[in-house]
DNA sequence: TCTATTATACGAAAGGTTTCGTAGAAGAAG
DNA sequence: CTTCTTCTACGAAACCTTTCGTATAATAGA
Protein backbone atom coordinates (compact mmCIF):
# COMPACT_ATOMS: atom_id res chain seq x y z
CA UNK A 1 0.00 0.00 0.00
CA UNK A 2 3.09 2.18 0.54
CA UNK A 3 3.82 4.60 -2.42
CA UNK A 4 6.76 3.28 -4.13
CA UNK A 5 9.25 5.81 -5.85
CA UNK A 6 7.61 6.00 -8.85
CA UNK A 7 9.45 8.14 -11.79
CA UNK A 8 7.44 10.69 -13.70
CA UNK A 9 6.36 8.86 -17.23
CA UNK A 10 7.67 9.76 -20.15
CA UNK A 11 4.82 10.47 -22.76
CA UNK A 12 5.69 6.75 -24.38
CA UNK A 13 5.42 5.50 -21.51
CA UNK A 14 1.77 7.39 -20.67
CA UNK A 15 0.38 6.29 -23.79
CA UNK A 16 0.78 2.75 -22.54
CA UNK A 17 -0.74 3.22 -19.18
CA UNK A 18 -3.34 4.60 -20.89
CA UNK A 19 -3.65 1.29 -22.42
CA UNK A 20 -3.58 -0.80 -19.29
CA UNK A 21 -6.23 1.78 -17.62
CA UNK A 22 -8.63 1.89 -20.35
CA UNK A 23 -7.88 -2.26 -21.09
CA UNK A 24 -7.22 -3.91 -17.87
CA UNK A 25 -3.87 -6.51 -17.88
CA UNK A 26 -2.87 -7.26 -21.33
CA UNK A 27 0.12 -8.84 -22.68
CA UNK A 28 2.42 -7.31 -24.56
CA UNK A 29 0.81 -8.69 -27.95
CA UNK A 30 -2.31 -6.81 -27.15
CA UNK A 31 -0.47 -3.75 -25.97
CA UNK A 32 1.32 -3.83 -29.08
CA UNK A 33 -2.01 -4.37 -31.02
CA UNK A 34 -3.79 -1.53 -29.53
CA UNK A 35 -0.86 0.86 -29.78
CA UNK A 36 -1.05 0.35 -33.58
CA UNK A 37 -4.43 1.38 -33.95
CA UNK A 38 -2.98 5.34 -33.14
CA UNK A 39 1.27 4.60 -34.35
CA UNK A 40 3.23 2.22 -35.92
CA UNK A 41 5.23 0.23 -33.38
CA UNK A 42 7.37 -2.72 -34.29
CA UNK A 43 6.34 -5.62 -31.54
CA UNK A 44 10.07 -5.47 -29.54
CA UNK A 45 9.49 -1.79 -29.65
CA UNK A 46 6.48 -2.46 -27.13
CA UNK A 47 8.15 -5.02 -25.53
CA UNK A 48 10.97 -3.87 -24.85
CA UNK A 49 8.86 -0.21 -23.22
CA UNK A 50 7.02 -2.89 -20.64
CA UNK A 51 10.42 -4.48 -19.72
CA UNK A 52 11.85 -0.61 -18.83
CA UNK A 53 8.57 0.19 -17.42
CA UNK A 54 8.62 -3.02 -15.28
CA UNK A 55 11.71 -1.79 -13.71
CA UNK A 56 10.65 1.16 -12.73
CA UNK A 57 7.48 -0.14 -11.32
CA UNK A 58 5.53 1.64 -13.94
CA UNK A 59 3.51 -1.25 -14.16
CA UNK A 60 3.40 -5.19 -12.57
CA UNK A 61 3.83 -8.22 -14.53
CA UNK A 62 2.41 -12.04 -13.91
CA UNK A 63 5.52 -13.97 -15.45
CA UNK A 64 3.21 -17.15 -14.48
CA UNK A 65 2.48 -17.96 -18.31
CA UNK A 66 4.78 -18.06 -21.00
CA UNK A 67 2.94 -14.52 -21.97
CA UNK A 68 3.64 -12.18 -19.22
CA UNK A 69 0.25 -9.94 -18.12
CA UNK A 70 1.03 -6.63 -17.26
CA UNK A 71 -1.02 -4.01 -15.54
CA UNK A 72 -0.54 -0.89 -14.60
CA UNK A 73 0.80 -0.26 -10.44
CA UNK A 74 -0.50 3.00 -9.99
CA UNK A 75 -4.41 4.17 -10.89
CA UNK A 76 -5.33 6.44 -13.57
CA UNK A 77 -6.56 8.83 -10.45
CA UNK A 78 -3.23 8.38 -8.79
CA UNK A 79 -1.36 9.22 -11.69
CA UNK A 80 -4.04 12.16 -12.88
CA UNK A 81 -3.31 13.60 -9.31
CA UNK A 82 0.73 13.06 -9.43
CA UNK A 83 0.94 14.70 -13.08
CA UNK A 84 -1.75 17.65 -12.40
CA UNK A 85 0.18 18.44 -9.40
CA UNK A 86 3.56 18.89 -10.96
CA UNK A 87 1.49 20.99 -13.73
CA UNK A 88 0.00 23.19 -11.04
CA UNK A 89 3.59 23.98 -10.09
CA UNK A 90 5.29 24.22 -13.02
CA UNK A 91 3.31 25.83 -15.30
CA UNK A 92 0.48 27.57 -13.22
CA UNK A 93 2.64 28.66 -10.39
CA UNK A 94 0.57 26.89 -7.66
CA UNK A 95 -2.32 28.54 -8.52
CA UNK A 96 -4.88 25.48 -8.80
CA UNK A 97 -7.59 28.06 -9.59
CA UNK A 98 -5.86 29.27 -12.60
CA UNK A 99 -5.68 26.05 -13.92
CA UNK A 100 -9.56 25.46 -13.46
CA UNK A 101 -9.90 28.70 -15.24
CA UNK A 102 -8.15 27.52 -17.75
CA UNK A 103 -9.22 24.31 -18.07
CA UNK A 104 -12.86 25.41 -18.37
CA UNK A 105 -12.14 28.22 -20.95
CA UNK A 106 -10.27 25.70 -23.00
CA UNK A 107 -13.01 23.13 -23.36
CA UNK A 108 -16.82 23.04 -23.58
CA UNK A 109 -18.51 21.38 -20.69
CA UNK A 110 -21.33 19.76 -21.25
CA UNK A 111 -24.70 20.40 -19.21
CA UNK A 112 -24.53 17.57 -17.09
CA UNK A 113 -20.67 17.92 -16.84
CA UNK A 114 -21.28 21.45 -15.60
CA UNK A 115 -23.43 20.48 -13.22
CA UNK A 116 -21.10 17.85 -11.53
CA UNK A 117 -18.64 20.64 -11.12
CA UNK A 118 -21.19 23.28 -9.61
CA UNK A 119 -22.27 20.00 -7.25
CA UNK A 120 -18.78 19.95 -6.03
CA UNK A 121 -18.06 23.34 -5.92
CA UNK A 122 -21.01 23.43 -3.69
CA UNK A 123 -19.71 20.80 -1.40
CA UNK A 124 -16.58 22.46 -0.97
CA UNK A 125 -18.14 25.95 0.30
CA UNK A 126 -20.17 23.86 2.34
CA UNK A 127 -17.12 21.99 4.13
CA UNK A 128 -15.33 25.66 4.40
CA UNK A 129 -17.65 26.73 6.78
CA UNK B 1 0.41 36.29 -34.82
CA UNK B 2 0.43 33.08 -36.75
CA UNK B 3 1.16 29.90 -34.43
CA UNK B 4 4.64 29.13 -34.68
CA UNK B 5 5.58 25.58 -34.36
CA UNK B 6 6.39 24.91 -31.12
CA UNK B 7 7.89 21.80 -29.68
CA UNK B 8 6.86 21.39 -26.26
CA UNK B 9 9.00 22.35 -23.13
CA UNK B 10 11.02 20.12 -21.24
CA UNK B 11 10.94 20.44 -17.67
CA UNK B 12 14.02 22.38 -17.61
CA UNK B 13 12.63 24.61 -20.51
CA UNK B 14 9.58 25.64 -18.83
CA UNK B 15 12.06 26.31 -15.59
CA UNK B 16 13.38 29.27 -17.44
CA UNK B 17 9.90 30.26 -19.25
CA UNK B 18 8.76 30.59 -15.63
CA UNK B 19 11.67 32.85 -14.88
CA UNK B 20 10.79 34.99 -18.20
CA UNK B 21 7.17 35.04 -17.60
CA UNK B 22 7.96 36.36 -14.27
CA UNK B 23 10.09 38.88 -14.95
CA UNK B 24 9.95 39.89 -18.13
CA UNK B 25 12.84 40.52 -20.59
CA UNK B 26 16.19 39.32 -19.30
CA UNK B 27 20.13 39.19 -19.53
CA UNK B 28 21.67 35.34 -19.36
CA UNK B 29 22.90 36.47 -16.35
CA UNK B 30 19.53 37.56 -14.56
CA UNK B 31 18.31 34.18 -15.91
CA UNK B 32 21.37 32.64 -14.46
CA UNK B 33 20.96 34.38 -10.86
CA UNK B 34 17.38 33.65 -10.83
CA UNK B 35 17.89 29.87 -11.04
CA UNK B 36 20.45 29.85 -8.26
CA UNK B 37 18.57 30.62 -6.19
CA UNK B 38 16.50 27.27 -6.82
CA UNK B 39 19.23 25.29 -7.48
CA UNK B 40 23.37 25.15 -8.34
CA UNK B 41 23.51 26.04 -12.39
CA UNK B 42 26.69 27.35 -14.19
CA UNK B 43 26.61 30.40 -16.34
CA UNK B 44 27.27 28.22 -19.62
CA UNK B 45 24.96 26.12 -18.73
CA UNK B 46 22.08 28.57 -18.58
CA UNK B 47 23.28 30.45 -21.91
CA UNK B 48 23.02 27.37 -24.12
CA UNK B 49 20.14 26.41 -22.80
CA UNK B 50 19.01 29.51 -23.95
CA UNK B 51 20.47 29.18 -26.88
CA UNK B 52 18.85 26.12 -27.46
CA UNK B 53 15.85 27.39 -27.02
CA UNK B 54 16.04 29.98 -29.02
CA UNK B 55 16.83 27.86 -31.94
CA UNK B 56 13.87 25.82 -31.22
CA UNK B 57 11.46 29.20 -30.87
CA UNK B 58 10.84 28.93 -27.15
CA UNK B 59 12.09 32.60 -26.38
CA UNK B 60 13.24 35.59 -28.36
CA UNK B 61 15.99 37.52 -28.12
CA UNK B 62 17.35 41.03 -29.05
CA UNK B 63 21.07 41.33 -29.85
CA UNK B 64 21.42 45.36 -30.35
CA UNK B 65 23.88 45.13 -27.06
CA UNK B 66 26.61 42.95 -26.38
CA UNK B 67 24.41 41.10 -23.74
CA UNK B 68 21.73 39.74 -25.73
CA UNK B 69 18.43 39.80 -23.84
CA UNK B 70 16.13 37.10 -23.68
CA UNK B 71 12.02 36.88 -23.65
CA UNK B 72 9.52 34.37 -24.18
CA UNK B 73 7.88 33.91 -27.25
CA UNK B 74 4.59 32.33 -25.88
CA UNK B 75 2.92 33.82 -23.39
CA UNK B 76 2.09 32.21 -19.97
CA UNK B 77 -1.29 31.56 -20.57
CA UNK B 78 -0.92 29.76 -24.16
CA UNK B 79 1.87 27.88 -23.12
CA UNK B 80 -0.48 26.68 -19.69
CA UNK B 81 -3.27 26.05 -22.59
CA UNK B 82 -1.01 24.24 -24.52
CA UNK B 83 -0.04 21.91 -22.15
CA UNK B 84 -3.42 21.58 -20.29
CA UNK B 85 -4.80 20.21 -23.48
CA UNK B 86 -1.81 17.78 -23.64
CA UNK B 87 -2.27 16.71 -20.04
CA UNK B 88 -5.95 16.45 -21.19
CA UNK B 89 -5.51 14.13 -23.75
CA UNK B 90 -2.91 11.97 -22.07
CA UNK B 91 -3.88 11.59 -19.00
CA UNK B 92 -7.45 12.24 -18.63
CA UNK B 93 -8.89 10.52 -21.64
CA UNK B 94 -10.06 13.98 -22.90
CA UNK B 95 -12.65 14.72 -20.27
CA UNK B 96 -11.95 18.51 -19.38
CA UNK B 97 -14.82 17.80 -16.28
CA UNK B 98 -12.69 15.20 -14.48
CA UNK B 99 -9.50 17.14 -14.46
CA UNK B 100 -11.20 20.06 -13.53
CA UNK B 101 -12.80 18.00 -10.72
CA UNK B 102 -9.31 16.39 -9.68
CA UNK B 103 -7.41 19.89 -9.38
CA UNK B 104 -10.38 21.27 -7.19
CA UNK B 105 -10.17 17.90 -5.28
CA UNK B 106 -6.58 18.40 -4.64
CA UNK B 107 -6.31 22.11 -3.55
CA UNK B 108 -8.38 24.11 -1.27
CA UNK B 109 -9.51 26.55 -3.66
CA UNK B 110 -10.46 30.36 -1.27
CA UNK B 111 -13.68 31.47 -0.97
CA UNK B 112 -12.00 33.87 -3.92
CA UNK B 113 -11.03 31.86 -6.22
CA UNK B 114 -14.41 29.67 -5.76
CA UNK B 115 -16.48 32.44 -6.21
CA UNK B 116 -14.51 33.34 -9.30
CA UNK B 117 -14.81 29.46 -10.40
CA UNK B 118 -18.31 30.00 -10.16
CA UNK B 119 -18.87 33.10 -12.07
CA UNK B 120 -17.23 31.64 -14.93
CA UNK B 121 -18.93 28.72 -14.32
CA UNK B 122 -22.58 30.76 -14.57
CA UNK B 123 -21.07 32.29 -17.66
CA UNK B 124 -20.87 29.13 -19.42
CA UNK B 125 -23.85 28.18 -18.79
CA UNK B 126 -25.53 31.12 -19.87
CA UNK B 127 -23.85 31.34 -23.24
CA UNK B 128 -25.14 27.84 -23.88
CA UNK B 129 -28.31 28.63 -24.22
C1' DT C 1 48.14 49.76 -25.10
C1' DC C 2 47.95 45.80 -22.17
C1' DT C 3 45.35 43.25 -19.07
C1' DA C 4 41.34 41.68 -16.65
C1' DT C 5 36.56 41.03 -17.04
C1' DT C 6 32.36 39.72 -19.16
C1' DA C 7 30.04 37.99 -23.06
C1' DT C 8 28.88 34.50 -26.75
C1' DA C 9 29.75 30.29 -29.42
C1' DC C 10 30.78 25.76 -29.83
C1' DG C 11 31.86 20.97 -28.97
C1' DA C 12 31.50 17.10 -26.52
C1' DA C 13 30.57 14.06 -22.51
C1' DA C 14 27.11 11.83 -19.68
C1' DG C 15 22.79 10.21 -19.12
C1' DG C 16 18.04 9.14 -20.55
C1' DT C 17 14.53 7.59 -24.25
C1' DT C 18 13.01 5.15 -28.15
C1' DT C 19 13.61 1.91 -31.62
C1' DC C 20 14.67 -2.39 -33.46
C1' DG C 21 17.63 -6.55 -34.75
C1' DT C 22 19.09 -10.89 -33.26
C1' DA C 23 19.43 -14.84 -30.17
C1' DG C 24 17.41 -18.28 -27.95
C1' DA C 25 13.71 -20.52 -24.91
C1' DA C 26 9.01 -22.55 -24.86
C1' DG C 27 5.27 -24.57 -26.95
C1' DA C 28 2.37 -26.34 -30.96
C1' DA C 29 1.92 -29.00 -35.22
C1' DG C 30 3.32 -32.30 -38.30
C1' DC D 1 11.73 -35.66 -32.92
C1' DT D 2 11.90 -31.92 -35.97
C1' DT D 3 10.18 -27.71 -37.55
C1' DC D 4 7.45 -23.57 -37.23
C1' DT D 5 5.67 -20.10 -34.49
C1' DT D 6 5.47 -17.19 -30.51
C1' DC D 7 7.47 -15.47 -26.78
C1' DT D 8 11.23 -13.04 -23.77
C1' DA D 9 15.80 -11.12 -23.17
C1' DC D 10 19.43 -8.40 -24.46
C1' DG D 11 22.39 -5.18 -26.78
C1' DA D 12 23.18 -1.44 -29.35
C1' DA D 13 22.16 2.47 -32.48
C1' DA D 14 20.02 6.96 -32.98
C1' DC D 15 18.40 10.69 -30.88
C1' DC D 16 17.46 14.14 -27.25
C1' DT D 17 18.60 16.68 -22.87
C1' DT D 18 21.57 18.62 -19.65
C1' DT D 19 25.92 19.99 -18.19
C1' DC D 20 30.18 22.18 -18.58
C1' DG D 21 35.02 23.20 -20.47
C1' DT D 22 37.43 25.84 -23.69
C1' DA D 23 38.01 29.26 -27.30
C1' DT D 24 37.38 33.68 -28.63
C1' DA D 25 35.34 38.33 -29.17
C1' DA D 26 34.07 42.83 -27.01
C1' DT D 27 34.65 46.10 -23.46
C1' DA D 28 36.51 48.59 -19.50
C1' DG D 29 40.25 50.08 -16.55
C1' DA D 30 45.11 50.90 -15.32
Amino acid sequence: MAKRLLPKPTDSELEILQILWENGSCTVKKVNEILNEKKETGYTTTLKMLQIMYEKNLVERNEDERSHIYSASVSQSDMQKILLDKLLETAFSGSAASLVMQALGNSIPSKDELKKIKELLNKIEREQK
